[in-house]
DNA sequence: GTGCTTGCAAAGAATTTGCATAATT
DNA sequence: AATTATGCAAATTCTTTGCAAGCAC
């Protein structure tokens, strides 16, 4: 892959429990947990597995504290056409995603080109832009190898 | 608005119930019931609201028409960050949505330079790109001349 | 008449909430 | 000590499914 225009996002340290601490929640050990497996995965996940993973933390502040960690800012959410939506670490303000269509694999990515082309936009479409949203569907590179069969709707 | 790089979708003589005829489906009096107010709307439509539009048609039936729908292609549903999933008539073959942050009015268009932008992309990301999705958030002019406020969820 | 359709109600899946108990500050 | 957090179970919300009765072809 080139390196030109697109920066691949990299982590930035990001910690987790330190968004919680600074939106005035307690320094809980359950969401010491919480937080350290979000972190340890390296990629999105969804609140079910978090679930599965930590079978010592209740559901419910397992989705408690993804909220929390949405309207911190330190997660982002990302709907999935056909099921649980997905959360990954926001590890850039403002960056777009892949989805590899065959095994769910999320990566992030960031592109100049897009927000170019957003300004431009801009001009043209009625009402204020506030924002937007892009996902791109792939297969990955270890499911082509695999030719793993899909099993996450697309849009295309 | 000026008209140039960016298309402003108009109606193609879409045709739903055709559409579920092609697939082999029966062409029902239910099934134009609910195809006929889907038309009607003038816009993206939720399967609640479309319960609620045709309380003579049972709840399952308003669902398994939209995901044959869906199927055949002929409408495209959009997850929504928090909520149900929208549903709008799919009157060119590839589009994108704006989505109105306040009212949530949804609107189709399609721009080349998005299009350009993805394959200059596809050079770039590891794995073969099989389809992507942009969503852009707006506050619509009605919503501006109100200044109504948010109620839909945005990613920035 | 045969097989697809429908509507109801029940089942499912995902998420939230009430509340008593436990932990943090 | 006061207040926030947790876990459980029940409640919600959205959607699908089983099934008997009704239509389309």
């Amino acid at each position: 892959m080139a390196a030109s225009a697109l920066s691949k996002v990299e982590s930035v340290g990001v910690n987790l429990s330190n968004a919680l601490e600074d939106r005035g929640l307690r320094r809980t050990a359950t969401r010491m947990t919480v937080t350290g497996r979000i972190e340890q995965l390296n990629g999105a996940f969804t609140a079910e597995q978090l679930c599965r993973d930590l079978p010592g933390v209740g559901r419910a502040t397992v989705y408690r504290t993804i909220r929390h960690l949405v309207d911190a800012g330190a997660l982002c959410k990302l709907p999935i056409l056909d099921g649980a939506p997905m959360y990954s670490i926001a590890r850039i303000e403002h960056h777009h995603h892949t989805i590899c269509s065959s095994c769910g694999a999320v990566g992030e990515f960031r592109h100049s080109t897009v927000e170019r082309v957003m300004r431009s936009l801009a001009k043209e479409i009625d009402g204020d832009i506030v924002g937007h949203r892009m996902e791109i569907f792939i297969t990955c590179n270890s499911c082509l190898a695999e030719s793993a069969t899909g099993k996450f709707s697309v849009h295309v």
